[in-house]
RNA sequence: GGUCCGCUAGCUCAGCUGGAUAGAGCAACGCCCUUCUAAGGCGAAGGUCUCAGGUUCGAAUCCUGAGCGGAUCACCA
C-alpha cells in the first residue's frame, strides 16, 4: 500500500507539487494508536514545496489520493500528518491472503545467498554456561530467522579442542585423580559425571594448584630469594614492585596480577603443561590418547546440553585440524606485501593507517596464533562451500577488535567475500551480583539452569495447567517446552548488541513479558480452535470487522517486514518484540470480541479463521526463536 | 592513556532511516472469571530520555564536548 501510494505521488508530482519529486520526500509511519488511521503520511516534507500551510498541503494530497486509489477510504489532516483509513475491503482480503498462505512471512526458499553461521565454539576444557547461552540461542536463532528470509544457511562451530588450556586439564587429571579400588582414575562412568563436567573439575583443580604454587614463589620473592630464577625474573619483579608506589588501587591490583603471571609461569605445572602441549604437537601417542579420550567425554557431555537446547550444527570444525591452516595463507600475504617480517622473524601487519596497531599474524618461531587460524579457518570454509556467500560469526563483543582485524586482513588478501563476513558481536551477560567470574565460582552452569527452569516450569504448571488428557510424557514434555521456552525468550528479548543483566527470578516468570505468556495465547488459541471445529482450509467468507479485529489484521500483516528486518539486523530480539506485540493485541481482542457465541456464521466463522492466524504466526515466529509452541497448557 | 560500546520510569527493557502527548513488563494500587484457558483483560500511578552546547519547522534519535559504567589495546584464545 505503501508502495502505491508512493506510485501515485511520483506521477502525478508535477499535478500536486508543480515539480518532479524525489522518493525520499515520501515517508510513512504508523498511525498513532489514539487517532483514527492505518497509515500515516508525513507532510512536513511538502509543505515549502506548495508554499501553504500544512493543513492545506494535507488536504490537498488527501483528496487526490482518495480519488486515485479506491482502497483509501478516508484521510484525516492533524497537524502536519495526513491520516489514511483504509476501506474495509482491503483489510478483509489482506487477511484472506494471509490465511491463504501457508508460509506467510518467509522468503522463497534458498532464493538468497548461502551464509554460514558460527555460534557456540565453546573449549573442551569446560563445561558451558549462562554466557553460552546467550551466544547459542542467538546464533541458532538468527541462522533460523536466515533461512526463513531465503538464505540456505549452514551452522557451524569451531571447536577450541587443543592448546594450553586443554593440556592443562589433561595434566591435571593424570597427576591429581585418585584411583578407585579397581586402580582406575576417574572417568564419566565410573563417577557418574558428564564428562565435560568431570573434564571441568580438572581444570579448576589444576587452577587451585597452579595458584597455590605461584603464591609460594612470590612468598619467595617478596623475601629476596631468587634462588633457582633467572636474573630478568628477578629484575621484571623488582620493576613491578618499585611501579607500585604512587599509584591507585586499580593500577596497584593490575601490577600485582602481572606479578601474579609472572609467578605463575615460573611454577612446576605449568612447565608440565607446557611439555604436554609440546608433545601433544609431536604427535606423541601417549599424550593423543589422553587427549582424544578426555575430549571424547567432553563431546558426549555437550551433546547432552545441545540435545536439551535443541540445536544442532551441520558442519563441525575443530581447531586441531584447522590451526595450521592458516600459515600458508600468512606466507603468500608476506610475498605480496600485505604482511611484514620483523628481524626476529615474527610475522606482522600494520593496520596503522586504518587507525589500528599492528598486529601478529604469526609467531617468531613460526607457530601459530588465533588470528593465523582464523585466517585459515575463514579460507577453508570458503573452499569447503563453493556457493557460500558470507560468513556470520556469533562471538561476545570483548572480540569486536579481533574481527575488525581479522576482516581487514582477509580483505588486504584479496578476498572478495570478506565484505560479506560479519561480527554478530553481542553483549554479556551480567549477575544481578555482577559479572560472572569463574574465580569466584559465580558462573552459572547451563545444565543447572537449564534444570532449574524447568522445574520451576513444572511446579508452576502443576498449579494452573490444563493438563487433563495428557499422559505423563507429554506432561514432561510441556514442563520442558514451557521452561525452555521461558529462557530462550528472556535471553533473545533484549537487543544482542546490549549487556544485559540475567535475573534468575526474572528467567522462570510466566507473566508478562515473557515466552510462557506467548505461548499461553497460543495454547488458548488452539482450544478455541478445537471447540469452534475449524479447519486450516477452511475458506473464509465476507465479514465485517471490529476495531479489534483490524488492529490484529493490521498487526499480522507487519509479520513479513519483521522477519526481514530480524534477518537485516541480526536481531531475534526484533521478533520477540512483535510476537509480544501481537499476543496483547490478540490479548485485547479475545477479550473484547465474542467468538464462540456468535450468532453471525460468517462472522465467528471469520474470527476462528483470524485466530488461526495468529496462531500460525505465533508458532511460526517462537519457531524462529527456538521455541515450541506447545497446543495445551 | 588510545580505540570501541553503553546510559530512557524504583528495577529490567522497547523506541525503525530525526516527527504528534516517549512506550511495555516487573514491583506497588483498584476493578473484571454463571462467554470461549485469569499464565489473561481493563484502569490509575510512575520521566529533566546522564549533563552542557550545536544542527532545524521539529532531537531520546544526528554532531561536538563533559560525566559515569564497561570492553579492548598479548609472540593468550
Amino acid at each position: 500500500m505503501e508502495e502505491k501510494i508512493k506510485a501515485v505521488l511520483v506521477e502525478y508530482s508535477n499535478l500536486l507539487f508543480a515539480t518532479e519529486i524525489s522518493q525520499d520526500l515520501i515517508q510513512f509511519q504508523a498511525t498513532r494508536k489514539d487517532v483514527e488511521g492505518d497509515l500515516t503520511l508525513l507532510v512536513f516534507p511538502f509543505v515549502k514545496l506548495m508554499r501553504c500551510s500544512p493543513v492545506e498541503a494535507g488536504e490537498k494530497i488527501a483528496n487526490f489520493i482518495i480519488e486515485k486509489i479506491p482502497e483509501i477510504k478516508k484521510c484525516a489532516v492533524i497537524n502536519g500528518f495526513l491520516n489514511i483509513v483504509f476501506s474495509d475491503d482491503y483489510w478483509f482480503n489482506q487477511l484472506k491472503e494471509i490465511h491463504q498462505n501457508e508460509h506467510f512471512g518467509f522468503s522463497k526458499k534458498d532464493s538468497k545467498p548461502m551464509v554460514m553461521v558460527e555460534y557456540s565454539s565453546p573449549n573442551t576444557n569446560k563445561p558451558l554456561h549462562l554466557g553460552h547461552l546467550r551466544n547459542i540461542f542467538l546464533g541458532h536463532s538468527v541462522a533460523e530467522i536466515l533461512k526463513a528470509n531465503g538464505h540456505e544457511v549452514i551452522k557451524t562451530q569451531v571447536i577450541n579442542d587443543r592448546g594450553i588450556h586443554i593440556c592443562k586439564s589433561m595434566l591435571a587429571w593424570e597427576k591429581f585423580s585418585p584411583l578407585n579400588k579397581n586402580g582406575e582414575r576417574e572417568t564419566p562412568s565410573n563417577t557418574n559425571l558428564k564428562g565435560d563436567k568431570l573434564v571441568g573439575k580438572y581444570y579448576v583443580e589444576f587452577d587451585k594448584r597452579y595458584n597455590a604454587e605461584a603464591k609460594e614463589i612470590i612468598s619467595l620473592w617478596e623475601k629476596g630469594n631468587f634462588e633457582g630464577f633467572s636474573s630478568t625474573i628477578s629484575e621484571n619483579y623488582k620493576k613491578f614492585q618499585a611501579a607500585l608506589t604512587g599509584k591507585d588501587e586499580k593500577a596497584q591490583l593490575a601490577i600485582h596480577d602481572k606479578i601474579k603471571d609472572l609467578a605463575k609461569n615460573e611454577t612446576s605445572l605449568f612447565r608440565e603443561a607446557k611439555d604436554m602441549l609440546i608433545k601433544w604437537e609431536a604427535r606423541d601417542p601417549q599424550t593423543y590418547l589422553l587427549w582424544t579420550t578426555m575430549n571424547n567425554w567432553v563431546y558426549a557431555g555437550f551433546d547432552v546440553t545441545y540435545k536439551k537446547m535443541g540445536v544442532s550444527f551441520d558442519k563441525l570444525y575443530y581447531e586441531s585440524e584447522t590451526f595450521l591452516l592458516g600459515k600458508d595463507q600468512v606466507i603468500e600475504g608476506l610475498k605480496s606485501g600485505v604482511f611484514f617480517k620483523k628481524e626476529d622473524g615474527s610475522v606482522w601487519i600494520d593496520l596503522t593507517s586504518e587507525g589500528l596497531d599492528e598486529k601478529l599474524v604469526l609467531r617468531s618461531d613460526g607457530t601459530a596464533v588465533y588470528m593465523t587460524q582464523d585466517i585459515g579457518t575463514a579460507i577453508d570454509r570458503f573452499n569447503d562451500y563453493k556457493h557460500l556467500s558470507g560468513m556470520v560469526y556469533t562471538v561476545g563483543n570483548e572480540q569486536d577488535y579481533h574481527f575488525k582485524v581479522l576482516f581487514l586482513i582477509l580483505q588486504k588478501l584479496g578476498y572478495s567475500w570478506a565484505k560479506n563476513c560479519f561480527h554478530l558481536s553481542y553483549g554479556m551477560v551480567d549477575l544481578p551480583s555482577g559479572k560472572m567470574k569463574s574465580r569466584e565460582g559465580t558462573v552459572v552452569d547451563a545444565d543447572d539452569l537449564m534444570a532449574e527452569v524447568v522445574e520451576k516450569a513444572t511446579e508452576l504448571t502443576k498449579e494452573r495447567g490444563h493438563l487433563d488428557g495428557l499422559s505423563e510424557s507429554d506432561r514432561n514434555l510441556l514442563y520442558e517446552r514451557i521452561g525452555m521456552g521461558g529462557l530462550k525468550y528472556y535471553l533473545l528479548k533484549v537487543d544482542p548488541k546490549k549487556r544485559m543483566l540475567f535475573n534468575p527470578e526474572e528467567s522462570v516468570d510466566l507473566t508478562g513479558n515473557t515466552g510462557p505468556f506467548i505461548q499461553y495465547a497460543h495454547a488458548r488459541i488452539c482450544s478455541l480452535l478445537k471447540k469452534g471445529a475449524v479447519g486450516k482450509s477452511m475458506d473464509i467468507l465476507p465479514f465485517e470487522l471490529q476495531a479489534e479485529e483490524k488492529e490484529l489484521v493490521k498487526c499480522l500483516a507487519l509479520y513479513p517486514s519483521i522477519i526481514d528486518e530480524a534477518a537485516e539486523n541480526y536481531s531475534p530480539a526484533l521478533l520477540a518484540n512483535y510476537l509480544y506485540e501481537l499476543v496483547k493485541q490478540f490479548g485485547h481482542f479475545y477479550q473484547t470480541i465474542p467468538i464462540l457465541i456468535e450468532v453471525n456464521q460468517e462472522a465467528k466463522l471469520g474470527r476462528l479463521i483470524l485466530s488461526t492466524n495468529v496462531a500460525k504466526v505465533i508458532k511460526s515466529g517462537l519457531n524462529l526463536l527456538g521455541i515450541e509452541a506447545p497446543e495445551k497448557m
